[in-house]
DNA sequence: TTAAAATGCCTACACTTGTAGTATTTCAGG
DNA sequence: CCTGAAATACTACAAGTGTAGGCATTTTAA
């Protein structure tokens, strides 16, 4: 699908920051960055040209400033993220990946729920799918 | 737990191989990867160098030569990156990363039962936890 | 015993990333 | 038209990564 090189850590903070807000400028990422981080607009300007030059983001002129927005969706991306992890280090198999995940971890019992869930309703989704 | 710095995609190549024969040496490395990759001695010898400089490596010299073993389980670090990519783009929600992991993908329906059988169980323990 | 193979140590170098300063363009207001 | 503020473009630089060449030394095989 999207053979864009992997993002580091602080590329996806910004990423995540555009795919909250599209067609935002270099400041008011700098803004929205400023609850966390406190990096100059230049360093800003640097990180999304070089995203912008490979790929990951897509802008448009605006009077004199330029808009950028992400060119793959979150949750695309987060997609392709977790099934590089799992080629990786998990040999593909989704399976480890979730034990791994669910193994000693002090997951609530509500979210062990909602994860039942979401694993029965595409089991339901295979099955018709195999009737069909 | 382990704060060691995150590891790059060649890293865990060379992790992965070290994982599944511990107490190896730089050859050996480079003969197991052979099959993969063609990299020269050298260049083994410096990553796995830079490995041991970060802690991820322990050596012990045995005769002229070095044996190299992990310092973390490969669980441990697979369980590791899963959590970080959980926080960095899942927000830290298991169950929207199992949902991304499942969503539309084709996993195969013996691995879907095997993921329900995990979740079946972690299920389970946790009642019994609360019982005690 | 001497040359080749193995092994470790040091050095190099291009590329990417994170960080930001300086220079230049450009637009809007007077 | 000119000027100042805002935005972009260009430049820089240290750290980390991927890749490897050379040299010193040690072991081994002929």
């Amino acid at each position: 699908m999207s053979d864009l090189p992997p993002l580091t850590e602080n590329q996806v903070e910004i990423m995540k920051i555009i795919w909250e807000q599209p067609d935002i400028t270099v400041l008011e990422v700098v803004e929205a960055l400023a609850a966390e981080r406190d990096l100059a607009r230049n360093t800003v300007q640097t990180m999304m040209t070089r995203l912008a030059d490979k790929g990951w983001l897509a802008y448009r002129k605006v009077g004199n400033t330029y808009r950028y927005s992400a060119t793959q969706s979150r949750d695309e991306t987060a997609k392709s993220m977790l099934n590089r992890l799992a080629d990786l280090v998990f040999d593909g198999s989704a399976e480890s990946l979730v034990s791994s995940l669910v193994d000693g971890e002090k997951l609530p019992p509500d979210e062990v729920r909602r994860i039942k869930a979401i694993i029965d309703s595409a089991e339901a989704k295979q099955k018709s799918k195999r009737r069909k």
